[in-house]
DNA sequence: CGTTAGGTTGAAGAAGTTCAAAGAAAGTGG
DNA sequence: CCACTTTCTTTGAACTTCTTCAACCTAACG
């Protein structure tokens, strides 16, 4: 537990206190306000709460009144919807630097999703109220989350696209790729989840993901170094499925 | 062709000229806009150009540079992504009222997804500079811009879950459920795309989307009147699919 | 170090796609 | 307005892909 004896802690997780140092990481180190002056930045970390989380802790819940803005000071968060018929999907994963509460930001809603921990996380929320504000006073932040939306909403677009018009193996190759060129096109690296988040992120099953994996090494696209640790043995093989 | 015969058509489409009666009524059918006082839509308009096509043109392809956002006057306008192996998939219709433009708007960038009339179709643009300058000027447009491209994401994420957690008779039916919603609750209604449409938008084949219907009307949920006519005869039996 | 969650493998089955062929609707040009 | 062409829709049947279930194994965690 992080914390402070003096305290109890709530649903939520434990506040870990408001100092500076915190809240100036949480604005300079996030693409939608690191692009003002610092006495606008400064402003805005008086609006800021800094909230702790432990490992598997729920942030925040679909149906929940969602009122705040989160960004991700440290650790990742796993944001999952649940379909009509009570199945999981992975959405997306957050880390340090991303932010999330979605509709929550732009009118008084609920959340469509859910937000869990997936390591011990900081993160720093704004209120809906203060943010509103600032984006009228400082017009250029909308500009910025504008931007961010648009990256997101054709990421969404695409994901949806290609679940439905390209089969498990491509859909599994393709994640592959985009891995090796978020590790800097380094031929070996760690998978970013769980192979069951990853099925779960793929729209299919833990078992289908096993399964392809054991393909592609038997094909020698790849090899498995670890559970999580891949290597990729023939690049373009795998761009060729 | 509804182009003045003086002027020839270029690619594009042809332009049907710039009074301000087609400025006015994008601006002030919009969502984005029309909260407006009148003497900031006067401004807008100026930066307005009014473009008609005629059904079936493409507006805008895949890898096109963006740098207009459109607004659709009169008209529908079907958006289509290719996959990476090739394949449509429809992502929304836009009709009267909805616009696109998308990443467009906030960079220098490219176009992801293709727009093709569905039938004769007036569209109002702006150009991103001219649009940036009046977000920087009016920051309430952004605001209302982002409650827009929220709504618009969760849509995606809603629908990407959709693909991999939904059988596709449970899509059929929701998308049912949701065009009678449309026709405001009217048990019978008519079908807003072909059934090729649908099936690309539902993330099937037409040989499976005909095939469902006519399970439907088996059970006794529907009736299929006329090619696109439908009427609901079970509305708890479509609910429970 | 034991318990729990994640991962693998096999076999059977369900769901949807594909291909082919025929019928219906819509658009085209005289 | 008609005849023609093209595109959309439907239906059958074979086939592919993926899921599901069950069992077992392995890694992570307190």
């Amino acid at each position: 537990m992080q914390c402070n004896s003096m305290h109890s802690c709530n649903h939520h997780g434990c506040g870990i206190g408001h100092t500076s140092e915190n809240h100036r990481s949480c604005v300079s180190s996030v693409s939608i306000f690191n692009h003002l002056e610092d006495y606008q930045m400064d402003e805005i970390m008086k609006a800021i709460k800094s909230v702790s989380y432990k490992k598997g802790e729920i942030i925040y819940s679909a149906g929940d009144k969602s009122d705040s803005l989160y960004i991700v000071r440290r650790g990742r968060i796993r944001i999952y919807r649940l379909s009509e018929s009570g199945k999981e999907q992975i959405v997306r994963i957050l880390a340090s630097g991303d932010f999330t509460g979605e509709l929550a930001l732009f009118r008084e809603s609920i959340h469509e999703s859910f937000a869990e921990t997936m390591e011990d996380t900081d993160v720093c929320t704004i209120t809906r109220a203060d943010l509103q504000g600032f984006l009228l006073k400082y017009p250029s932040i909308s500009i910025k989350i504008l931007n961010e939306f648009s990256k997101r909403l054709d990421a969404a677009e695409k994901q949806a696209t290609s679940f439905v018009t390209e089969k498990v193996d491509k859909r599994v190759a393709m994640f592959l790729l985009e891995c090796m060129d978020n590790s800097s096109k380094s031929m070996e690296f760690e998978l970013p989840m769980s192979k069951k988040d990853l099925s779960s992120y793929l729209g299919t099953t833990p078992e289908t993901i096993s399964r392809k994996l054991t393909e592609f090494e038997d094909a020698g696209y790849i090899r498995q170094i670890a559970n999580r640790r891949i290597k990729v043995l023939d690049l373009e093989g795998l761009q060729l499925i």
